[in-house]
DNA sequence: TGAGAATAATAAGCCTGCTTATTATGAGTG
DNA sequence: CACTCATAATAAGCAGGCTTATTATTCTCA
């Protein structure tokens, strides 16, 4: 019965993702190109690493997400005063429109998706992915059980 | 409220399909091929266009995942008597080993993800995602509508 | 202080996903 | 039959995910 269902959560977060890459491409982005200036818009001014591990990809993935950003104008990078290695990122003018009708993007399409779902069956829903959330976190570190 | 839950959806899919690829990575295969090596044996003999479409995927993208897999012996190609345009896929004997493998591998991830979830608790989740998979079908042609 | 470990960013190279376009073949219609 | 349209597979080229490795800098602690 559990296959059934991990192919349909799969299933759906593929649809989902799918949806919101067509939906933030009619604004000029990638689906990860908005997920980043997203992060920006409500934690700006970090460096590289600290949205890396916010987006949960790795640091190489973010340095090229960033280089076309930075080229198309919708990102600068700037250097830390306090760290010269790191380098700070924030959004400039010309991003800070979109990133408005970005949100609305996304919160318009997980209202979709949960249409017909009263506030009883959103909050059940929320806690079951809670649970399933906890089990893969303890599903990805097999060996800490045996500490 | 949905924002979150959104957002959890999304993170949820990510880590079990990180936790699909770290595990089938094992057996010295990529997630992509994996699934697609399962697909074969469930629905073997069949022309790539029915295993992209199954898999959700481009015609070539499948395309190149089966160029590597039948590199490496994992498939084989064969020309369709019916339908010269066309290549039928099938497994190979070095691959018909790790199949099962694979099988138990994604059943045994599945059980993990719901660790905890009684039978009841289990038809519950299943069935919000069938709304859910219903209401993202609907949000992918909002023009339909119309029609 | 000074040596080694850790961290920030990046490069190279792979695989998978996409869009757009091409070629070969099949199907349908007049 | 011939014309057109549809379909199967593939190519080119880009973006994003990864692993592994490199460089520069910072941190730790003996």
């Amino acid at each position: 019965m559990s296959i059934e269902t991990g192919y349909r959560l799969a299933d759906n977060s593929r649809q989902l993702r799918r949806l919101f890459d067509e939906r933030v491409r009619s604004l000029g982005i990638t689906g990860p190109q908005a997920r980043l200036l997203l992060s920006l818009e409500r934690s700006p001014n970090e460096n590289q690493a600290y949205y890396a591990e916010r987006l949960e990809i790795e640091p190489i993935t973010l340095t090229r997400i960033v280089d076309r950003l930075e080229e198309a104008g919708w990102v600068e990078r700037q250097a830390d005063p306090a760290d010269r290695r790191a380098r700070i990122l924030h959004l400039t003018d010309k991003s800070r429109g979109i990133v408005t009708r970005l949100r609305a993007s996304v919160e318009g399409l997980f209202e979709e998706m949960l249409d017909g779902f009263d506030a009883g069956e959103r909050d059940r829903f929320a806690a079951m992915l809670e649970r399933i959330a906890l089990n893969l976190a303890a599903a990805r570190q097999p060996e800490a059980v045996h500490g």
